[in-house]
RNA sequence: GCCGGGGUGGGGUAGUUGGUUAUCCUACGGGACUGUGGAUCCCGCGACUCGGGUUCGAAUCUCGGCCCCGGCCCCA
């Protein structure tokens, strides 16, 4: 029998967990200098949990079960819902606002392809408690700083205000279930469905033109003032529109301006409220996006008081795939520093002892198991990138001497025993 | 879920008008070398994705499953 791995599911190997482990260390180290706290939730959570945010349509990608209890269970598809669950569940009374990132796997049922799998990573976070623009702003800058730091310049953020869409159709009178039609519509980019679709709703013709003018809409500041000459009209979507102009003052007081301004973002989730952004990275193919947030009520629509939230996360194997992209050689994994090779299978008790008192001060150390010739422990050490190895032969013991060779250029010298680890942390 | 392309030792490959023991490279294990690595040579290990069909005979033709890849839908 030939057991797989399930579909659309990774394992991952020594140097590849490392360079995921850099990349996450790399995206922790920003977030923290932010502010933010790490928190974990569990890997699965009460179905209801996403079907109240997402609908019941969202069963058909949800991994979800019974359990022996009888209890409808899910593999979480996402960490927002989660993070909101927690926090009303614990962090209600806290001091606002609150920062907190995590870091996890989610699962999702479908088909596995260029970018997309059936459990895959998210790093991201909330802020909970905080004031719109300011926020926000903060939280694309976290956003930008993170790809900066792990080297990378080939995104772009795309920000745009679902309050400018919602307050034209809002003027216009279209109901809220039509919105949610037309936002979808939007967020797709489908501009031929989109005119049928307005065609097909009753609306002032102007109204379905300023959308289809606003929808197309992109690029940097100057789309703030075309924007308002077109919005004279509508004061609401002129506020949220105002406000999207101060987020950008502030996101560039905290040092990013290479942001697109994106009318058309429409992030088909109908809990997102007001800013919304995501990140692209062309050269990725179909699956571009790499990260997506913005402002919500998740947790009013989850019986708590209302705070305005605003949260972002990666698709961290989308990120790892970039880092990639951007060629970063990986060098071969080095695993240990210093092997320690009996010369003959009578002294490898000794050599055990050396071996362990070099790991006791730290130092990454192998020693032989197998009781192989000395000829392939040499090769085995050259293989795992060893810097010296240690040399444990009779004729030296007889002097409590031990012959430490240095792999890089050969060079051989005789230490004594109990100097051995002076000798190493001298060299580290 | 839909459309298209694929699947040969651990990794990379040759081989399809069906025909002995399936090619080569690399990796791995052992040896030549009894106390010194990355070189060379020798030996060894190890594969036709799975199941059915056609056939005297299938890696090769055919049908189906599984898995991978690209795209659509959707999403990260």
């Amino acid at each position: 029998m030939d057991i797989q791995r399930p579909r659309g599911t990774r394992d991952f190997l020594f140097e590849e967990m490392k360079e995921r482990k850099q990349i996450e260390n790399s995206l922790r180290d920003i977030f923290e200098t932010y502010g933010y706290a790490e928190i974990k939730t569990p890997l699965f959570e009460d179905l209801s949990l996403f079907t109240m945010k997402s609908g019941e349509g969202i069963t058909g990608q949800i991994y979800n079960f019974q359990d022996k209890g009888g209890r409808d269970l899910a593999l979480r598809p996402e960490l927002t819902a989660p993070v909101a669950r927690l926090y009303l569940n614990e962090l209600q009374k806290k001091p606002k606002p609150l920062k907190m990132y995590y870091f996890g796997s989610c699962f999702r049922y479908e088909r596995p392809q260029k970018g997309r799998w059936r459990q895959f990573w998210q790093l991201g976070c909330e802020l909970i408690g905080g004031k719109s623009p300011e926020s926000e702003a903060e939280i694309i800058a976290m956003a930008a700083h993170s790809l900066e730091n792990l080297g990378l310049d080939n995104f772009e953020i795309h920000i745009g205000n679902l309050g400018i869409i919602r307050g034209i159709l809002d003027s216009a009178d279209v109901p809220r279930e039509t919105q949610d039609t037309i936002m979808a519509i939007i967020d797709k980019g489908e501009i031929e469905e989109l005119k049928n679709t307005l065609k097909n709703n009753d609306m002032p013709p102007n109204t379905r033109e300023v959308l289809l003018t606003l929808v197309g809409m992109e690029g940097h500041r100057e789309v703030i003032n075309n924007a308002s000459e077109i919005l004279k009209e509508m004061p609401e979507s002129l506020k949220a529109l105002k406000d999207l102009d101060e987020l950008l003052n502030i996101l560039e007081a905290f040092g990013f301006s290479k942001y697109t301004i994106n009318l058309g973002i429409a992030r088909g989730l109908d809990y997102y409220s007001g800013i919304v952004f995501e990140i692209y990275v062309h050269s990725l193919g179909a699956q571009k996006q790499i990260s997506g947030g913005g402002t919500y009520n998740l947790i009013e629509l989850f019986g708590g008081e209302k705070v305005e939230s605003t949260g972002f996360a990666f698709g961290f194997d989308r990120l790892v795939e970039c880092v990639r992209l951007c060629g970063m050689e990986n060098k071969p994994l080095k695993t240990v520093d210093v092997y320690v090779a009996p010369i003959t299978r009578d002294v490898k008790l000794k050599a055990f002892e050396i071996a362990q008192d070099l790991r006791k001060i730290g130092i990454r150390t192998d020693v032989d198991l197998v009781g192989r010739k000395l000829k392939k422990i040499l090769s085995q050490a050259n293989n795992l990138g060893a810097d010296y190895v240690v040399l444990v032969g009779k004729r030296e013991l007889d002097e409590d001497k031990v012959t430490v060779k240095n792999m890089k250029t050969s060079e051989q010298e005789q230490v004594d025993i109990k100097q051995i680890p002076e000798y190493f942390n001298k060299i580290k």
